[in-house]
DNA sequence: GCAATATTTGACCAACTGGTCAAAGCAACG
DNA sequence: CGTTGCTTTGACCAGTTGGTCAAATATTGC
């Protein structure tokens, strides 16, 4: 998507939605608005206009794009690995996308706190089947014995909440952590709490 | 707060920070408008500003009342108590008010990850405070050797996203594991993962 | 029952919002 | 250099927003 054109296009394509991930993962879609965007991309509202055709296609294009991203580390845990190894690195992963690119995951968390409305279809589809299949490598994992018995989704949902927490109340940790950088203690607290829960 | 004035005064100022929260919580401050609340609160948008100032006075009001909330379970944990007993109560306590309670997380969850503007003074002054006192008292613990040596500050980020996690992200808890409750297997997983971590 | 007070409302306003449009600039190519 | 098509913009528009106000209505205390 989004790549005929020429140069200048895509270049300003590419500043639009750099630009809108900054304010719509700051203030939300409704909170946000035209101007905002075009501002912060360096350009004027008609001209943003000229590009997108309207606010809700930038911020579709995002989501669309960002869910991409989402999705691929989880795709990427292989059955065939070590069940400890596999998970913990899954959770590493997230972790450093939540240091590495905070703004897409409280884009994300924007849209699914105010109840999905944009992506319900993905998060129903795509989302549901994909933890539907890997809830089911988790549970191969441990008809073999090889990890604990926990449940596969709940075991899934506390991996996310434990990293995206780290972007998505950055402000609240930072806050409370000042003058710090909270990943590496938080990656070392992450290992422990999957070992902890994970061992047989 | 709010305490002055006739009953029906009360009574409708009651009714509107209801709807407000059902408001503001969906759709953040600058996503949510007066006739929104107002019309939520079954009142006239005039009659709305008759109780509150402004759009603004709602808001904050609402964000004081949950911040008080907020702290206190955390408040109540004492040193004085079983160091695992304590840490399981309050975290199935916060477990419990996502349940009860998920409009308040998710208003609290907005204003976070919106970068915490209105309410700045306060995490970085009583809930920092308090956060560093109880840690304090894990630290405690620790020393003692009851509970093992994990980060306490990584520790309470744990409880706190675990928990808030099921009602910020309810969206997408209910569009995985459709038409069952997730509280229940949350609340075992959630135990079984602290457990796990604080085992000495 | 009546005056004082509290409550409710329709009409209104200025600022802002998403979006349009025609005209102006600009690049590239023959 | 001139034409063709891409890019940019100032001016504009209709709908929405937060908030006001005077007048109407309901309530209360006497």
């Amino acid at each position: 998507m989004a790549k005929s054109g020429t140069r200048i296009q895509k270049k300003n394509q590419a500043v639009i939605l750099k630009a809108g991930l900054e304010v719509f993962s700051q203030f939300g879609f409704r909170g946000s608005t035209i101007d905002q965007v075009a501002n912060a991309a360096g350009l004027s509202k008609p001209n943003l206009l000229y590009y997108f055709p309207s606010k809700k296609a930038i911020y579709t294009a995002l989501l669309a794009q960002l869910l991409e991203d989402w999705l691929e580390p989880l795709k990427a845990m292989d059955p065939e690995g070590d069940p400890v190894e596999e998970l913990l690195a899954y959770a590493k992963l997230k972790l450093h996308m939540s240091r590495d690119f905070p703004r897409e995951s409280r884009l994300f968390a924007n849209e699914i706190i105010q109840g999905a409305p944009r992506i319900s279809d993905v998060i129903h589809g795509d989302l549901r089947s994909l933890v539907d299949e890997k809830a089911q490598v988790i549970r191969g994992w441990q008809a073999e014995g090889k990890i604990s018995d926990v449940d596969p989704y709940h075991l899934i949902f506390s991996i996310w909440s434990l990293t995206q927490h780290y972007a998505d109340f950055d402000a609240q940790v930072r806050a409370i952590l000042p003058d710090q950088d909270p990943f590496p203690d938080a990656e070392d607290h992450l290992v422990r709490m999957l070992c902890g829960v994970l061992k047989v």
